[in-house]
DNA sequence: TATGAATGAGAATTCATTCAT
DNA sequence: TATGAATGAATTCTCATTCAT
């Protein structure tokens, strides 16, 4: 005889969901933090609060659990990205937002940029079986190419602009400060994160992708 | 009581030298290909040919190893942007040239790319107690100003030009596509390391910096 | 509240029955397979089809479990035994009977082979308490003696044999043959159960027993 | 400046190998008591009063650490039989040996029992690669050829013998009653290992295997 | 300068078992 | 009767590091 009501079945489901869902962030922001070689199972259980036996339980072992980690993270990036809706305001508008958007998003989860370099170190072997992420981020690719050829049928873009280079360096644009903000500003000696240079940071970025894209 | 014949003060010092060197470069292709974390003393020793308990003995410890692998890497890179002798043509040509070592420098030496990527993954800490490293790099932005200034004069570019933000635009626009290179294959469906991909990327990029550094 | 329509008493517990019944034939199995050590609950659960929360419902834990196995394992032979009606036959016939049922037997059930070594090398811990074992166990030596005694009376038999000792060496030719037909086989570099190795086998345990027994 | 005379190369030589002898004797006897999956690598390091890591310096993983096990007891008993020097006395005083032989050598060495057991529940893949064992037991069976064939001349012994099957048949008699002693103990209620069952147990072996090659 | 032997702390992963329903 | 979720205690194996010469 139950002591709870009938629900009880999905309750437990959604038990097993919350917990797969607090791993998965305890586990992104332990490789983030350490990177996949540096990260430690232990770490993670402590972290999510949760013994660390269901982490083999739901995800089988580091690697599987460090590609789930990747995959969730690309789901997010490309979700907000989506949420622009580009192709409701001009060109020129879109690319700025873009701009603005992929910094924000840096600047916001730098969990995200070391994920990343993680993922590189090992060759995208973790991304290699998954055709959920090529699915996922080719209609940004879609977008920005739509973007670009209203901007030159309105003549204000120049032709001939492939959207993976442009996307390529408006990402590189903000990667490369950001996520080597800690060696650039030893080297340079001078902060990089503060608020005024973040700002000039942005305005020039957008200088050198509009630059390049408007016709003169 | 050694069986071969005592060897000369300066033989034995070129040949801790050699071995400095080896275990250096061992240790250097070791923590490119695995990370800090990832990396194993045992390995680089095997692949540096010699005892594991000599690195010890020539570098303390993995965190200090890295650290000298680091720092020469630095010393490296800046020797080569020093050949370039940015101030002897013009500024326009500079820049060129500037563009083009990066990317060059960078395909050449994936190993500097994933050794920044574990520098900044650690908060860039093997590089606060260094000096040095602060010593090799400003030489290159007090040139890359010059560069800027110059053309500035001449009517060519324009004003306004922060290097530092150029420096780090120029390195993030082949940083970014290289370092990524993996993810950026397996998400966008398109090998980006074919030649006629890369040969894109230089002209791309060229474009970009040129296109915003020319006055109109 | 169950939504499915009450069983009958009887149904139910001939689920459980079954449930039981295939539980321990899964255990068996992996018993046999992996030795007491190496047997995992996950591994029976699976084979079973059934919940590994069911195991310990059923059997308490893995030891019960391996006892139950093994009772089970000795109901089985002994049972086969004891159609072989060996009074019913002639004492030399009945030996004959016994040698190629036994080798039949093991060749049949390799899984007997490695449940009793497994039980051995735990020093038969999980027979001392269980009184069964031994009740099922006794009348085949009070048949085999029967037969001996029937034979010496009849002349054919020379007198003085133990049914035990000779039990032992009938099972024990059949034993060391087919459950280390592994190592024999690499050992003497031949195919210990190939047809006409078997066959040659068999030929050569009666030749033994009966060149033991028969009067000259 | 060695405090240590000249010798110490030596002495750390013979260091590493009495480390590896003691590892050795250790794994045997607590994959002897526990089987290969039961058997613990702290608990061996124990026994061994060596650190853990040493057996895996040495031995690599428990796979390869078994099989190290498994070669050095065949190379035991087989050294053991040849010092029998069976081609030097008369064939029936041969076989007589050989059984003695056999049945002491188990008596006194229960872990060879349990270890052959181990190695057959994992069919033997331990023995797989092991061109050493082979190597080491095919004069075991030559010689007994030789006996067989010695005594058939002579006129004792009948003809068409098979010396593996002998061999196998030999130990088969001894390996049964004293690897199953527990459960046969069990079984019979009835001690197998006091000095009387014991002696009956020697001397009906020998009848066996005399009254099988005697010719009538 | 160079090395083989040795170690303690820790890492990923496994396992029998229990909880809650 | 049946099950998915959860866990604590091991267990195998790894790693940076030190010893002794």
């Amino acid at each position: 005889m139950p002591r709870v009501p009938a629900l009880a079945a999905d309750e437990r489901l959604r038990d097993a969901d919350r917990s797969q869902a607090t791993i998965l962030a305890a586990a992104r922001d332990e490789f983030a933090e350490h990177g996949l070689g540096g990260a430690r199972m232990d770490r993670m259980a402590e972290r999510a609060g949760l013994n660390k036996r269901l982490i083999y339980y739901y995800f089988e072992d580091k690697e599987k659990l460090f590609q789930a980690v990747l995959e969730q993270a690309y789901l997010d990036i490309r979700e907000q990205e989506r949420k622009l809706n580009l192709l409701e305001v001009a060109p020129t508008e879109a690319l700025r937002r873009l701009v603005e958007f992929t910094w924000r998003y840096y600047l916001d989860h730098p969990e995200f940029l070391t994920l990343l370099n993680s993922a590189n170190l090992h060759r995208a072997r973790h991304l290699e079986g998954s055709e959920r992420v090529r699915e996922m981020n080719s209609p940004l690719i879609a977008t920005l190419g739509e973007v670009l050829e209203r901007g030159r049928k309105e003549g204000t873009f120049r032709g001939g602009v492939d959207p993976v280079q442009l996307y390529v360096s408006i990402a590189g644009l903000s990667y490369f400060y950001l996520s080597n903000s800690h060696t650039l500003s030893a080297i340079f000696g001078r902060d990089l994160l503060s608020a005024k240079a973040r700002n000039e940071r942005l305005a020039h970025m957008c200088d050198v992708i509009l630059g390049y894209v408007l016709r003169d």
